[in-house]
RNA sequence: GUGAGUGUAGCUCAGUUGGUUAGAGCAUCGGGUUGUGAUCCCGAGGGUCGGGGGUUCGAGUCCCCUCACUCACCCCA
């Protein structure tokens, strides 16, 4: 019998496992400096609290089971609904605005290609009782710090951002039904997957005659940078339902992200609960899919039970996130924790002491890793010492019993002979 | 759920028209030389060639099935 870890998940070995940390730990402080708060909840929930969000569809695509009170339960597929629940229940007594962020685990039950997985993490920021534009433009603002903080510039990843309300504006003033904004919203979402004749089809469905249709493809494509809304006006024609992404504009100006940011109209998000500000992060190739994905939802607390509570919030997924970080070569070489100090004996005389050295060492807070070999040769020793990317040697000989240990800097190569007392201070001083 | 591609050591790969006991480099582990990270030398472990069936005197190699992985689709909360 051989086992492996099941379909699309993955084993942490200490590599891995060193950067899943590094990059929680990105995510953590930036999330910090930016005023969020840490929140978790349940790894499992109530089956019926995705389905409230999401419908039956949701069943097939994430992990459910009973337990043996016949509860139907399931694997967080996403934050929000727990987020959600959380809000509802104790929304009275929170203080205002509310703004939460959370690193879970998520499991869904699709089949694993590049940038998807089956078990992934996933940062999520939200801010929840604010209204104003200012709330949208800090949450792109924290993804954008993140993505710098992690090396990322404006030539590798751009932020698009739409607005359903003035798309959606945009396209009754085309002649678009009510009834038909499902579909237009659809058709905007999957343009780039179309072929010229299957959009036509579709818009003509839509009721949109040839000019028209052919002015619908146009907006898909039109791209505009920050401070550039006034083309837009002009081009589209829109004069309505902009004041939002006016504000928005200003705030992403003055956050000092503009360079980061474009409006594209063909960014939709498949979720329905979206109501305003809608935006994701790709990176500028276009070869991979969305690094990050969010916006306003001003109904979903109402819709757990809460009171109407504005919010907006984005999700970023560890998976593309790497994946871009090693195409575009920005993945660090190792993230391990580096050793500050590497113990080991040179003679029999120096073996006596290593022991207690090391304990010594440890208890003064350092870093302390030291050689199981019984080998003396120095050079072998000092090797194994490199490898193990600590910062200095700590070599003991006949002369350690006296308190005198050889410490080599393993950067730079000097090497002095000093006592315990000196040698913490040098290493502390680094 | 649909389709395509790929499966030989931990990793990258070699393996002749089917022919003896399946190889290399790197990595790992042990040892040796040089009292200081290199280089060098010796040695070891690690494979039911993804699995099963078939053809054949003989299959890593040919055929069928299956599984896994990768990529694309569906979907993407």
């Amino acid at each position: 019998m051989k086992f492996q870890a099941p379909k699309g998940t993955r084993d942490f070995f200490p590599r891995e496992m060193a950067w899943r940390n590094h990059l929680i730990d990105a995510w953590r402080r930036v999330s910090i400096r930016n005023g969020f708060e840490q929140v978790d909840g349940p790894i499992f929930e109530s089956l019926d609290l995705y389905k409230v969000k999401s419908g039956e569809g949701i069943v097939n695509e994430l992990f459910h089971f009973e337990d043996r009170g016949e509860r139907e339960l399931a694997i967080r597929p996403e934050f929000t609904p727990t987020l959600a629940r959380m809000v509802a229940e104790r929304a009275g007594a929170l203080p205002k605005p509310i703004k939460w962020f959370c690193t879970p685990n998520l499991c869904r039950a699709e089949r694993p290609q590049r940038g998807r997985l089956r078990e992934f993490w996933q940062w999520n920021v939200d801010i929840l009782g604010l209204e104003t534009p200012v709330a949208d433009a800090e949450c792109i603002f924290t993804a954008v710090d993140l993505l710098s903080e992690l090396g990322l510039r404006p030539e590798h990843v751009r932020v698009k951002i739409s607005h359903r309300r003035t798309v959606r504006h945009i396209l009754a003033k085309m002649g678009v039904p009510e009834e038909g904004m499902t579909g237009a919203f659809d058709l905007l979402d999957r343009r780039d997957k179309l072929t010229t004749e299957e959009f036509t089809t579709g818009a003509t469905k839509l009721g949109l005659d040839a000019d028209r249709v052919a002015r619908f493809d146009q907006i898909c494509r039109l791209k505009y940078g920050v401070g550039k809304l006034d083309q837009m006006r002009d081009q589209i024609g829109v004069d309505e339902e902009m004041a939002d992404l006016a504000a928005l504009d200003a705030e992403l100006r003055a956050f000092g992200i503009a360079p980061w940011c474009e409006y594209d109209l063909g960014i939709v998000r498949g979720l329905a609960y979206y109501t305003g500000t809608v935006f994701e992060v790709h990176e500028t190739s276009g070869a991979l899919r969305a690094l990050a994905g969010g916006g306003r939802y001003d109904q979903l607390i109402e819709i757990f039970g809460g009171p109407s509570t504005p919010a907006v919030g984005f999700g970023m997924g560890d998976v593309v996130l790497s994946n871009v970080l090693m195409d575009k070569g920005l993945m660090p070489e190792d993230v391990s924790p580096r050793p500050d100090v590497y113990v080991f004996a040179a003679t029999e005389g120096g073996a006596a002491g290593l022991s207690a050295t090391v304990a010594d060492l440890r208890r003064a807070g350092l870093h302390t890793r030291f050689s199981y070999k019984a080998s003396r040769s120095v050079g072998k020793l000092i090797k194994e010492a490199s490898a193990s990317r600590a910062r200095f040697a700590v070599i003991l000989d006949d002369h350690s019993a006296h308190g005198r240990v050889s410490l080599k800097n393993l950067d730079s190569g000097e090497q002095h002979v000093v006592s315990v007392e000196e040698l913490l201070k040098l290493v502390a001083a680094k």
